[in-house]
DNA sequence: ATCGCCAGTGATATCGATAACAATCGCCTG
DNA sequence: CAGGCGATTGTTATCGATATCACTGGCGAT
């Protein structure tokens, strides 16, 4: 920066304000800056400036996965909206493993990042603390935590998938089972049981018939051997609630396979409304939410605590919550 | 850091050192380090860290779109890899843009990254020249380039599609249509059109049966619009290519849902091996490439990389070639 | 006994930018 | 015309760690 600012003949805080966007520079002056900087091919180094400012222009955001359309939308959508302020995400991912998640928060706390966002509202003690001492503004998404530990963008998972079971009953069906993990360390997916055994439950269905297969991400190959063993173990079951389209597709597809007619013989529904559902045949009743929405707001209730904190205004925690639509369509 | 130096009796260069891996510090004094570390709460500043050493731990990695399970992939391979080098990565998507992508070298270079890895060998000029300046190891990765910037990780996509026609040719189709996008802006897809066409003029079948569809990345739904298309413009076409495994599902839902049997009114074959393909009725054939062996080895080659630049050897640039695999499934 | 080496530790300078405040200039207001 | 204000630019200190070199004490080899 020394020597841009040797270049142009001026001091090195003027080339700074000059790279800034709110730098108040003369046009005369930000012209031979920037040509400058162009002749000497300088990139200016954020990291020097993150230690002086004291902002590091990063935003940490932790997935479950980056590999599941649902997430990457969501991710996606934080994106768009921060790097518009010039901030930047710093990704990582989970695997649906909350010791993981605390040794990432660590990770991330490290590049001391200006906000944090953490898909679902559950984790370990120590991950909590470190996440309320950090400083930062932290926004739990995908989920509606009992005690959140700052802002929320989310639903009720469980809410979702009873009012998806209660909508299957009001189509007229009346033996329906559940595919699901096998482990709780999908808490989303176990809200998903949860709703749909309450719905169960409130209509007076037959209950016990919840098949649990694999670790999470439930695949579509879980999906494909959950369903024969539903059907097996249950033979009068007439629908099944999967606690993902991924699996739900999978299940449709081995009923293809072995000649099982869905809806005819057994009505499939998913959860979270992925690409594969829209196109699929038959197209694939689920559970639609807006996962662009919920990282755009997300991303903007970040940004607005930002604001505050820069403004020595005291940021009041948000929480928002984001629809949800049961949206019908031919496997049921 | 000088309230634990302080608290354990030590100096902060002691401190430091007790929190590196490499660190030579006694026992004893490592023990109480990280007991007043854990009594205090404190967490190492990366940032600051990164700005006396020189080395921030951070790899850039840039991919057309993390809402591709195929770049996905090859993200999890780097993250697996580097993460056990104490490093992390700074992603960013592309969105199959040099524009975007040159851009967002720019971005990344800002933060000093070790080493970048960037996915296809097309780029800007500009952005060509800045990771040639970088003075950092720079891996080009699921593509094979002309001229290398510097290491390579990747396969012939043109070759792969070839050798996809080829088989189909073997099998006796015979009237072979392509499906993919309108614009070149996926270079991949645009090199597996060119296999197309190179094997079709080699083995002197009927050409001109292309249909271009859409904007990279090709959807599912623009697969089924196309198959349309397609046999309603060369009805007499036996089977169709498509640019990627989501187009060929969206394809063949589309055929389901007329009422044309895949593969006896029309053989359909994918590109990517993506999970949908293992798990649709009927199981679609395809071109698949180990994602995360592309992203394991890039991985490992930009370790190799930092290794010699840190022992002060110079670097060798590397080419690797990973070896892509025609499988033949129910869909042809 | 002396020397040299090594493990463990500390003192100091430094990485490259920006915050905070100061200085300058021109122009407007009363 | 004095005072003051806003726009522009510079000076200096500082952010929080680590590189580098220096120092100490113990121990084995000669």
């Amino acid at each position: 920066m020394a020597e841009v600012a040797a270049r142009a003949g001026v001091s090195t805080m003027t080339v700074s304000r000059a790279l800034k966007r709110d730098g108040a520079v003369s046009e005369e002056t930000r012209r031979r800056i920037l040509a400058a900087v162009e002749e000497l091919g300088y990139v200016l180094d954020l990291s020097a400036g993150a230690l002086s400012s004291k902002r590091t222009g990063f935003v940490a955001v932790l997935v479950p996965s980056i590999n599941n359309s649902n997430f990457a939308d969501t991710a996606r959508g934080i994106t768009e909206v921060i790097e518009d302020q010039g901030l930047q995400v710093l990704l990582g991912a989970t695997d649906y493993d909350i010791e993981k998640e605390e040794h990432l928060v660590q990770t991330m706390l490290t590049r001391r990042p200006d906000g944090i966002i953490v898909t679902d509202g559950r984790h370990t003690p120590r991950a909590r603390r470190m996440l309320q001492a950090a400083g930062i503004p932290v926004v739990e998404i995908w989920d509606l935590p009992a005690e959140p530990i700052d802002h929320v963008v989310g639903f009720s998972n469980a809410e979702a998938s009873r009012a998806l079971v209660r909508r299957l009953y009001q189509k007229g069906y009346r033996k329906i089972g559940f595919i699901g993990g096998a482990s709780r360390r999908d808490s989303r997916g176990a809200d998903r049981r949860l709703g749909y055994l309450r719905a169960i439950e409130e209509l007076g269905l037959p209950v016990g018939r919840t098949i649990a297969f694999g670790d999470p991400p439930i695949s579509m190959e879980q999906g494909g051997q959950a369903i024969v063993h539903l059907i097996e173990q249950w033979p009068d079951v007439d629908a099944a609630v999967c606690v993902s389209d991924l699996s739900a597709f999978g299940a449709i597809m081995e009923c293809h396979r072995r000649g099982w007619a869905v809806p005819g013989r057994i009505g499939i529904a998913g959860f979270g409304d992925f690409e594969v559902s829209r196109w699929a045949w038959p197209r694939i009743t689920t559970v639609a939410v807006n996962c662009r929405t919920i990282g755009l707001e997300a991303g903007r209730i970040l940004l607005g605590a930002l604001d505050d904190v820069q403004r020595k205004r005291t940021p009041m925690p948000a929480t928002l919550i984001v629809p949800f639509e049961v949206i019908e369509r031919e496997s049921t």
